[in-house]
DNA sequence: TTAAATATATCGGTCATCCAATATATCATA
DNA sequence: TATGATATATTGGATGACCGATATATTTAA
């Protein structure tokens, strides 16, 4: 059987774009500085080819537009993506009940 | 582009394990137990493909063990178990960190 | 005006989660 | 003991998150 770290069982795959969004709904940030967020949090930062593609995949979804100023591009959390956030966190405490008051 | 609804966005891919492990934490459970618990959460039960085989990783990773009763098999945490939750809660609240707040 | 650093972007591929379908064993009730 | 309900279990396959490598554009420094 293969051999897992403690981090396996808490590996939070599927949750990039919950929070992305969350980040956002904070303040607006640029792609490198999610990444650098998410590093502090998670201790791994995100590649290149997983930040940006979800990025992408969030606004073709009108969660979150962008704003361009020379090479940095901000993103801000739409009027819909502040719904589905919203949305999002209550299913997220109704699942997650009673883990964190622990 | 795809059409996608509120709950893609926080779709807990990877989080199973982890809340099998706090749902045993609470009180010994079988597969069945377990899988209703998760239905109240999420509001979808997890097909039996989906749980048995998450359980089997759990034990041949010695993270919950099983007694058995007639046809029911009710699994227990581990002492490893324990701890293995206590590093992934740890690292959870990490992450998370500021989302129930709001 | 090169050179280095930073930010963005895409592609190919790997891997784990998860489901649907199916099978088997045990229990309850008739 | 036959029938139906419940619990456990496996298999095959689809999905999509994520990484590594690579490429391009912009900024800054030399």
């Amino acid at each position: 059987m293969r051999k897992r770290g403690y981090e396996y069982y808490c590996d939070m795959r599927g949750m990039l774009s919950f929070l992305i969004l969350f980040l956002l709904s904070k303040k607006p940030m640029h792609g490198q500085g999610i990444a650098d967020e998410i590093k502090k949090r998670k201790g791994i930062k995100p590649s290149p080819g997983t930040i940006y593609p979800a990025l992408k995949v969030l606004h073709e979804a009108d969660l979150i537009k962008e704003s361009k100023s020379g090479k940095i591009l901000t993103y801000t959390l739409t009027r819909k993506g502040r719904m589905v956030l919203n949305e999002s966190k209550k299913k997220f405490c109704r699942i997650f009940m009673g883990i964190l008051s622990a």
